[in-house]
RNA sequence: UGCGGAGUAGCUUAGUUGGUUCAAAGCACUCGAUCGAUAAUCGAGAGAUCAGGAGUUCGAUUCUCCUCUCCGCAACCA
C-alpha cells in the first residue's frame, strides 16, 4: 500500500509529493528472475513438502491417466533430445493433473546392453579375462548407477515432476526376474525357437561382435573371377547354347569362403548375356551381366567373344552349377541385391558367411550350417569330399586357406583371373583384426508362430501384432503405417547375444542334443532366484544344484546339462516394461489393469520416432504375445533436434546444445520453454540463438506477472471482489477474453499442442495484457481511488486473469508459476503450490458466453487501430507526443455510431486519450468511410497529478494543477493537502 | 537402396471441403514515443514468387505428379 509521505524541507517543485499520493505498482516479485541461482531453491523446496507424494495423494479417487515411462539408457549425461522427451512427458502429466487426473508417472533407465559393458571392459582393460563373471556384472551395475543418478538430478534439474527416488530400473532384482519370467512366457507358449544366423565374428577374440563393434578399415584381399560350369540344360536357358560347354563366372574377394558355396545369385531384372570366348563350336561360354560383360572379359582377358544369347536374370532361377572344387551341386538363385557396378551379375553364394546370403539360402532351402569354427578353422563337410586324403585347406585359418584356395582353383583351371584388392573391410574394434561372417546359433523368437485371437480364432503372432496396431491411436497418425510396415516385413526376432551384462537366457540344455529343458517348476524356481540374487545368480550357481536330482533330457534322455551363456537383447527387456513396471507397481498396478482390461483408462508412450523400431515395436510384440493385445492405448512421437541449418546433432560437428548447460546459464525454465515452443511431432532446430529467444520472451511473460502483481496490491479477493455484473465494460471484456483463451487452452492441452499454448499466452501476455488492457488501465490503477469502485472493477479482473493465467502457465513454466502463486494475494485454504492446483474452469472465468461480447470488441478494436493511426500520424507531426496530449473527435453513422454511443465512457480510456467526442458523421460530410478522426491538441490545462488535459484544473492545497477528478480521489483516499511552509517556498 | 517424415517472412508458429475476409501472429530488425511496469513500457514501419517445376481448374500456398534439399529408421558394399 501507498502511503503518502511528504517529504519535508525537500526544495522541490510539488511534482514528486504528488506523486506519492498515485498508487504506482508494488510487489515483491522481482522482476529480474536468477533462475540459475533460484530454481534449485524451489526444487528444494518441493522436495521439502513432498510434492510427488503430495499430488499422489491429492490423485486419490480421481480417474487416471496413465504415461508409461521409455526408459533412457543410463550411459552418459542428458542430451537434448532427453530433455526434449523428459520435458514433454512432463507437460502431459502436470497438465493431466491440473485436468483433475491422477496422473502418477515413474522414470525408468534402460541399464543393460553393449555400450555399457564396451565401457566397462575399455576400463577394465585385460584385467576382465582374469575377473569372474559377477565382479564384471558388478561393475556393469555401478557403471549404469553412475548414470541413473546423474541422468535423475538432470531430469529433476529442469522440474520433471516424478518418482524420481524409486524409478524402474531394467537391472534391478526385480526388473530382471520380470524379464526372465516374460522370456519364459514366450518359451513356454511356443514362440522361442533355436536357429542359424550369421553374425559378425573375430576369429582372433572368438567372440561374436555387435555392429556397434566392427569398425571399416582397409583390407587387402585376394579377389579372384572363378569358372562355375553349368551343369543344367544350357537349351532351357536359351535355344543358341544347345549343345555348348556353358559356365558362369563368379567374383569374389573372400576365396575361403568357397567351400561353403551353395549358389550363385542373379539380378531377375538383369540382362544377362552368354558370351563365347574364341572361335568354332568348341569355345567356352561365360554367362555375365550384360553391363558387366566388357569389364568382365577384358579382366578374364577373354577375347574376342562373340555374344550367343541374351535373356533376363530371371531365367537362370534354378539352374545347376558344378561346384569347382567340391563334389557338389550349386544352385542358381535369385536375388534383388545383386548390383551391376562391381563383378560380374553373377554372385557366389554361402549362406553361412554372409547376412544376403543367408537370407537367399534360407529362401532357397539351402543348408546353413557353419564348417569354420570358432577359431576360423576351416573343416570341409566330408559329403563334398569324397576324395581320400582330405583337401589342402582342410584344418586351416580362413586366411592361410586363402591362397591354398586360389592354388586349387588355378589347377583345376576354374581360376580366370585373380588379383590383391585394397578395400574397406569390417574389422575388430579390439583387436583390429579383420572379422568374418559366420552362421552361428541363436535364439530367435517366430513371427509366424500360430497364435488364437481373443474370440478363438487361428492367426499368426505377426498377423495379430498387426490387429492389434490399428486398434492403437498413432500420434502422427503416419507411425501406424510405418510401425505396420516394419512388422509386416521384419526377420523373426533374434533375443540371444554372446554377452555377459544383461539378463541370462537362463535355460539348461542337453549336452547329448543341445535341446532346452522345458520345465514351469523349474522356471519358476529359477526366477524367484532372480528375485533374490539378481542375474549374477545365474553365474554363481551351479548346475547340478538348480536340476532336480535326476533330471533327464525329454528328447534324448541325457542326463548331462549345460547353462546357456547367451544373454536377452536389451530391447527384450525394456520391451517387457509394461510387465515389469506397468502390471508389477502397486502403485501402477490398477490403473494398468483397468487399461488392460478395456475400462477407458488410457496408457500413453510418448518417445522419439526412432521408437517404431525400438521400444514401441518390442513392447508391442511382447504384449501381443503374452496378454494378446498392445500394452498402449496412445502412441505419440516425437520429431528429432537438429541445430539451425537443419542438420542433426552430432559431436564432431560440435553443434550440440546442452540442455544442462542451458539450465545452469539460463535456467531450466528456458529448456522447457524452448520444448513448449516447439511442434515436436516435427524435426526442431535448437541452437544458443534459439535458446535466447525463448529467454527474452520469459522476461516478457514474467514482467507481465510482475505487473499484474504489482497492481493486486491491497486486494483482498474476498472482501473487495466485484460482482461481475457489476465491472466496468472493458473488464468484463477482458474476463471474456481470458475465458475464451482458457478454453482454447485446455483443449491445446488436451491434444498436446503445447507450442499453442505457447505461442497463445505469449499472444494474449503480449498484445491483450501488456500493450492493451495493462497499459491502458495505467490512469485508473495509478490516479483513482485504491478502493474505488472502477478501480477494484479492475482489480477484480487482473486477480481473476493472474489466477487463471498461472494455472494454464503452470504445466511448462513450472517454476515461475509456483513463484507468481506466492505472490498472489492470498486465499484462505487454497493449495500450498500451483502444481496442487487444477486448472480454471472457463465458466468460472466468467460466466456468460465469451463470443458475442468478443465479436462487439472486436470491432471496436477495429476503430481503435484506425484511431491508433491517426495518433501516430499527429505524433509524426509532432503535435502530441503521449497520448493523453491528445483529444480525438470521431464521427461515425449507422451501427458504428451507436456501438461508438454505447461505449461512450470507455473510449477515452481505450484510446488512452483525454478526451473522446463522438458525434453523428450523418449532419456531416461524407467521403466514402464510415468513421472520420479528428485529432488535435488535449484543450484543457494539464492535471499535475494524472497527466489528463482537464477543463477544470485548480490548486489544491499547496499542489497547483490538479483536476478535480484527482482532488476528489485525494479526499477519499483521506489525504489532506499540505500546506504551504517555508520549507516548500 | 527401401520405409516414413518435413520444406509458409531472419526465427517460432497460424492458415486452406481450392476463391473477394489468405498470405496471418508474436519475436527479432529499423524508426519514433515515453521516462509513473525503468536491466522496463508504448507506437509505427519494412520484411514471404507459401522449396522448385508441371498438371487439374474460371481460380492453388491449399488437389495430383515429378524434381531438389533436409531428417529419422532399416539395409548394403560379394
Amino acid at each position: 500500500m501507498n502511503k503518502f509521505a511528504p517529504s519535508h524541507g525537500v526544495k522541490m517543485s510539488p511534482a514528486p509529493e504528488l506523486k506519492a499520493t498515485l498508487t504506482l505498482p508494488q510487489t515483491t516479485f522481482p522482476m529480474k528472475a536468477n533462475l540459475p541461482q533460484n530454481e534449485p531453491l524451489r526444487l528444494a523446496h518441493w522436495a521439502s513438502i513432498s510434492l510427488y507424494q503430495e499430488l499422489r495423494k491429492a490423485g486419490q479417487g480421481r480417474p487416471a491417466y496413465l504415461l508409461h515411462d521409455g526408459p533412457p539408457y543410463a550411459n552418459g549425461p542428458i542430451h537434448l533430445g532427453h530433455a526434449l522427451n523428459k520435458g514433454l512427458k512432463d507437460f502431459v502429466v502436470k497438465s493431466k493433473t491440473m485436468a483433475g487426473f491422477d496422473a502418477p508417472y515413474v522414470p525408468g533407465f534402460d541399464c543393460h546392453g553393449l555400450p555399457i559393458e564396451i565401457k566397462v571392459d575399455e576400463k577394465l582393460g585385460r584385467k576382465k579375462l582374469e575377473m569372474p563373471v559377477p565382479s564384471v556384472l558388478e561393475a556393469c551395475r555401478a557403471y549404469a548407477q553412475k548414470y541413473v543418478d546423474l541422468q535423475t538430478s538432470q531430469f529433476e534439474r529442469i522440474g520433471c515432476f516424478g518418482r524420481w527416488q524409486t524409478p524402474y530400473k531394467t537391472m534391478s532384482r526385480d526388473y530382471e526376474a520380470r524379464t526372465l519370467e516374460a522370456f519364459y512366457g514366450f518359451l513356454e507358449k511356443g514362440f522361442v525357437y533355436r536357429g542359424l544366423k550369421p553374425v559378425y565374428w573375430c576369429i582372433h577374440d572368438r567372440t561374436a561382435l555387435a555392429e556397434a563393434e566392427v569398425e571399416y578399415d582397409m583390407h587387402t584381399s585376394p579377389s579372384v573371377y572363378v569358372r562355375y560350369r553349368l551343369t543344367s540344360a544350357p537349351a532351357a536357358i536359351a535355344p543358341a547354347l544347345a549343345g555348348r560347354d556353358v559356365s558362369t563366372i563368379i567374383w569374389t574377394t573372400t576365396p575361403w569362403t568357397l567351400p561353403a558355396s551353395l549358389a550363385v545369385a542373379f539380378h531377375p531384372d538383369f540382362e544377362y548375356v552368354a558370351l563365347a570366348a574364341g572361335e568354332g563350336p568348341d569355345a567356352p561360354v561365360y554367362i555375365v551381366a550384360a553391363e558387366l560383360a566388357a569389364q568382365t572379359a577384358a579382366a578374364c582377358k577373354l577375347d574376342p567373344v562373340t555374344e550367343l544369347a541374351r535373356f533376363k536374370g530371371a531365367v537362370l532361377d534354378r539352374v545347376t552349377f558344378q561346384h569347382p572344387f567340391l563334389d557338389r551341386s550349386i544352385l542358381g538363385v535369385l536375388a534383388t541385391y545383386v548390383t551391376a557396378d562391381t563383378g560380374t551379375g553373377a554372385v557366389h553364394t554361402a549362406p553361412s558367411h554372409g547376412a544376403d546370403d543367408f537370407y537367399t539360402g534360407q529362401r532357397y532351402n539351402l543348408d546353413s550350417t557353419c564348417r569354420v569354427d570358432a577359431s576360423g578353422h576351416i573343416h570341409v563337410d566330408p559329403e563334398a569330399w569324397n576324395h581320400a586324403s582330405p583337401p589342402a585347406f582342410d584344418g586351416l585359418k580362413v586366411w592361410a586357406a586363402n591362397p591354398v584356395i586360389v592354388a586349387m582353383l588355378e589347377e583345376s583351371g576354374a581360376l580366370l583371373a585373380g588379383a590383391p584388392l585394397v578395400h574397406s573391410y569390417p574389422h575388430c574394434w579390439r583387436c583390429h583384426h579383420p572379422v568374418i561372417f559366420r552362421a552361428t546359433e541363436q535364439w530367435f523368437i517366430g513371427l509366424e508362430t500360430p497364435v488364437k485371437r481373443a474370440d478363438g480364432s487361428e492367426t499368426t503372432f505377426r498377423q495379430l501384432a498387426i490387429e492389434e496396431i490399428d486398434k492403437v491411436i498413432w500420434d502422427p497418425a503416419w507411425g501406424k503405417e510405418r510401425i505396420t510396415n516394419m512388422i509386416a516385413t521384419r526377420p523373426d526376432w533374434c533375443i540371444s547375444r554372446q554377452r555377459i551384462w544383461g539378463v541370462p537366457i537362463a535355460v539348461f540344455l542337453c549336452e547329448g542334443c543341445q535341446q532346452p529343458i522345458m520345465s514351469t517348476e523349474l522356471n519358476r524356481k529359477i526366477t524367484g532366484l532372480f528375485e533374490r540374487e539378481g542375474a549374477e545368480a545365474w553365474h554363481t550357481t551351479d548346475v547340478a544344484s538348480l536340476l532336480p536330482t535326476g533330471a533327464a533330457c525329454a528328447h534324448c534322455g541325457g542326463t548331462e546339462f549345460r547353462k546357456e551363456t547367451d544373454i536377452l537383447d536389451v530391447w527384450f527387456d525394456s520391451g517387457t516394461s509394461w510387465f515389469a513396471v506397468c502390471e508389477s507397481d502397486p502403485e501402477l498396478k490398477p490403473a494398468y489393469s483397468a487399461f488392460q482390461n478395456g475400462k477407458g483408462t488410457e496408457c500413453l508412450y510418448l518417445e522419439g520416432g526412432d521408437q517404431h523400431r525400438g521400444w514401441f515395436h518390442s513392447s508391442l510384440l511382447t504384449s501381443v504375445a503374452l496378454r494378446g493385445r498392445a500394452p498402449y492405448s496412445h502412441v505419440s512421437t516425437a520429431g528429432w533436434t537438429l541445430d539451425e541449418q537443419g542438420r542433426a546433432m552430432s559431436k564432431s560437428l560440435g553443434n550440440g546444445v546442452d540442455p544442462v548447460d542451458i539450465a545452469n546459464r539460463m535456467g531450466g525454465e528456458i529448456v522447457r520453454l524452448w520444448v513448449a515452443s516447439v511442434d515436436f511431432r516435427e524435426d526442431m532446430a535448437a541452437s544458443e540463438n534459439l535458446m535466447q529467444r525463448c529467454a527474452e520472451l520469459y522476461r516478457k511473460v514474467r514482467n507481465t506477472f510482475r505487473f499484474l502483481l504489482g497492481n493486486l496490491g491491497g486486494f483482498d479477493p474476498i472482501r473487495d471482489r466485484v460482482a461481475e455484473a457489476d465491472l466496468l465494460p472493458l473488464d468484463r471484456y477482458m474476463l471474456a477474453r481470458t475465458r475464451d483463451l482458457a478454453e482454447r487452452i485446455l483443449g491445446w492441452y488436451k491434444d498436446f499442442e503445447f507450442h499453442r499454448v505457447y505461442q497463445a499466452v505469449n499472444e494474449f501476455a503480449i498484445v491483450d495484457l501488456s500493450s492493451f488492457y495493462l497499459d491502458v488501465l495505467k490512469d485508473r490503477m495509478y490516479t483513482f481511488a485504491p478502493t474505488s469502485q472502477e478501480r477494484r472493477s479492475a482489480q477484480t479482473v487482473l486477480w481473476q486473469i493472474a489466477e487463471s493465467l498461472v494455472r494454464l502457465v503452470a504445466p511448462i513454466l513450472s517454476f515461475t508459476a509456483d513463484e507468481v502463486w506466492e505472490h498472489l494475494p492470498s486465499v484462505e485454504g487454497r493449495e500450498a503450490s500451483v502444481h496442487l492446483a487444477l486448472f480454471p474452469k472457463p465458466e468460472e472465468i466468467f460466466s456468460e458466453d465469451p463470443a458475442p461480447l468478443l465479436n462487439e470488441w472486436k470491432q471496436l478494436f477495429e476503430i481503435r487501430d484506425v484511431a491508433m493511426q491517426a495518433l501516430e500520424g499527429a505524433r509524426q507531426e509532432k503535435k502530441i507526443g503521449k497520448a493523453l496530449e491528445a483529444d480525438v473527435e470521431i464521427r461515425a453513422i449507422g451501427e458504428t455510431l451507436d456501438l461508438l454511443r454505447s461505449h461512450a465512457n470507455g473510449l477515452k480510456e481505450i484510446l488512452n486519450v483525454s478526451r473522446v467526442t463522438v458525434l453523428d458523421g450523418a449532419k456531416l460530410e461524407r467521403s466514402g468511410a464510415d468513421v472520420f478522426y479528428t485529432v488535435s491538441l488535449a484543450s484543457g490545462t494539464k492535471c499535475a497529478r494524472c497527466w489528463n488535459f482537464m477543463p477544470e484544473v485548480g490548486d489544491y492545497g499547496i499542489w497547483q494543477n490538479v483536476c478535480t477528478r484527482c482532488q476528489s480521489a485525494l479526499t477519499e483516499m483521506g489525504i489532506a493537502p499540505p500546506q504551504p511552509t517555508e520549507a516548500a517556498q
